[in-house]
DNA sequence: GTCTATAAAAAGATAGAC
DNA sequence: GTCTATCTTTTTATAGAC
């Protein structure tokens, strides 16, 4: 469409004031104030407020079910892919900070995309479990419980789009390299 | 007050809608639903909304301020004090998952109270950062990045009460334990 | 593509009866 | 302590002029 360029913007724009405040505290004459337009004329880009929350989670999840599925698809062991699985929310988190705390934290307003969205969300997890399991089984990760290291290891990795955008000093691979030798080896001399 | 019981449940039962949608997405008229009353009924009890945002996310951040202050206390050495750190936050999460929330994904929605609980929370993360770098300067804790041990010990910790209303078959003392070894130690073989 | 005007619904909160 | 009724403001969204 003609006007997809600035659709994007007001998607892009849209996802910052939803880090700030969250979907439900965002108006649409907050988002059109930022744009310099009037709130009526963000409609004739966007169908609905809904619309814009929606493009900014599913492309994301997809983005993350996609590199999964690239992880998955090499033969490398599974202390390797937890450090491409380090890499890959490094990267998307780097890329688009505002849309990674959209999908974290508004996840639950969505509608027609709700379920779509915890299907993948549901995959990906199950898919890290299954890595970690696999470690565990050929002696690459210590022998504790699986839910308790998933958990652990995604609470720090879905939480990086809080942080990165505060620390611009380190770059992608070496905040990847620092995540992984403190996820994966421990903190203790 | 002669109210006060009614208040605490009112502000326990709004404590659990704001942790399903949000602070802003939460409305007078849903917490009176769930109440059993009309949304009226609900102001002989609390003052505002916002007063009830306010009583639980406040009432936590100093919770959180007096376990940081009696582990500061004490004269143990760095991994201790981060065992105690570990375990304050499984215990406060365990009793109050529906409060932590509230916590970590409304606290800017506070009004009034907005800058004090950015001062207890900066200074939390300011001696959590003393206590790992203490760590780091008599050798217990490897000379890895500050700035990212601490973000991912606190971004695991801050995301307990995501997961410890799931996980009901494991205790406080075993996940402490558990997170203490895959957080300090490691995963690796 | 943006505007003004406005519709229709929902929000926080209060007044006063019971 | 809870109710009904209502006020005031704010919200998403549409219609139609320019």
């Amino acid at each position: 469409m003609k006007t997809e360029n600035r659709k994007t913007e007001i998607v892009r724009v849209a996802a910052h004031l939803f880090k700030e405040k969250g979907y439900s505290a965002v108006t649409m004459r907050d988002l059109a104030k930022t744009m310099g337009i009037k709130a009526a004329s963000l409609y004739n880009h966007i169908e609905s407020k809904q619309s814009i929350l929606q493009d900014i989670i599913v492309s994301i999840a997809e983005e993350f079910t996609q590199g999964m599925s690239s992880i998955l698809a090499e033969s490398s062991n599974s202390i390797d892919k937890l450090n491409k699985i380090i890499s890959l929310h490094v990267t998307i988190a780097s890329k688009n900070a505002d849309g990674m705390a959209a999908l974290n934290t508004d996840w639950m307003h969505l509608e027609d995309k709700l379920n779509y969205y915890l299907d993948l969300r549901n995959s990906y997890e199950e898919n890290f479990r299954k890595i970690i399991q696999a470690g565990i089984d050929n002696n690459e990760i210590k022998n504790e419980n699986v839910e308790v290291i998933l958990f652990s290891l995604l609470s720090t990795l879905r939480s990086l789009y809080l942080w990165i955008p505060k620390k611009e000093n380190l770059n992608e691979a070496q905040l990847a390299s620092s995540l992984s030798h403190i996820l994966i080896k421990g903190i203790n001399t």
